[in-house]
DNA sequence: GAGAAATTGTTAAAATTTTGTAAATCACTG
DNA sequence: CAGTGATTTACAAAATTTTAACAATTTCTC
């Protein structure tokens, strides 16, 4: 395990900057991507501790959704003491600070790649090989929105969730 | 049809007290409603029993979503053996006939008043008095599939349902 | 009416999510 | 660096939602 604080200030630049640049995907993303959301959370005087780290990464390693009780499983195999409430509370904070959305037509959470930017987001969730691709469409906001406003209604939330299946596996 | 303007004006006021209660919406629509529900099952040779009609009443008299429980709650008022297993198999019968729709967001089920139409809806869910308008916007559906396209995504089913605020409640 | 198919009764349990409380940890202050 | 208050975690329990399994019953078909 990485102790980051021990890291010499330089080196964690770099690493962030790295991070920043998006310049990886596949082979350095979970690390970046991590280093990311630390930064991104204390920042905003949250923290980020070990267990929600843990819970982040692996909903980052998998690429696509995971039920809770798979992320209790997984976690389990570091964390021995780790119970349901263990999952929900770090999915609770993740969810709060955007690092994670919930698809609710599928009772599972991904990692959000892109927090910080403008939420709300659409998701394409493949049934052949459960990836989840999240997309951000002004459009479909837009159209939505619109919609809604021509019923008279006011929209807080949107969720809007697509099965189907996905460029790879057609 | 009734000329109202003949009505004397306290007479009027009465009516429109009387419609503002809902009493001649619920009354008639829910008997229709069943009617032509029980048709549409019974075209396609499917048997919409007691049980299924009486589940597919309380949906239908409740101008909104309803949990599973609720509805057992509901159901054992007149069905003592009811138990969970009741309703979601009334629910899965239902679902499949398109005479009720599933509300991913809330874990919660809507009748739907125009079955046998074109679907996929939208939702649109009041957050105040828990209404839930469905709608069907060709242009929603239009706006997904595109995006979707240009992610190299085919969609099979889609999930869009809004939280807000109705028009009654602003 | 006999046999097949569909529906319901009953029981149990799996899966998901929430709550409460006490203990541990962290952050801050003097 | 000890004390204090806030946050987080451990642990336990339970509420909610959903599915499974099998027997009993009803309905349909011939």
């Amino acid at each position: 395990m990485i102790n980051y604080k021990r890291q010499s200030s330089t080196f964690v630049k770099a690493m962030l900057d790295f991070a920043d640049n998006n310049i990886i995907n596949s082979v350095m993303t979970t690390q970046s991507s991590v280093l990311k959301a630390r930064r991104y959370c204390e920042d905003k005087g949250a923290r980020f501790t070990l267990l929600r780290e843990k819970v982040y990464t692996l909903l980052i390693d998998r690429n696509g959704a995971m039920g809770a009780y798979e992320l209790l499983d997984e976690l389990k195999k570091t964390e021995d003491s780790a119970k349901p409430a263990t999952i929900y509370r770090a999915l609770d904070f993740l969810l709060e600070f955007d690092l994670v959305h919930r698809i609710e037509s599928s009772n599972a959470f991904v990692a959000c790649h892109h927090f910080g930017c403008n939420h709300p987001v659409q998701f394409l969730i493949c049934e052949s090989c459960g990836d989840v691709q999240e997309i951000q469409s002004a459009g479909m906001q837009a159209t939505l929105d619109k919609q809604a406003e021509t019923h008279g209604f006011k929209v807080k939330t949107q969720t809007i969730e697509a099965h189907g299946i996905c460029k790879n596996c057609q």
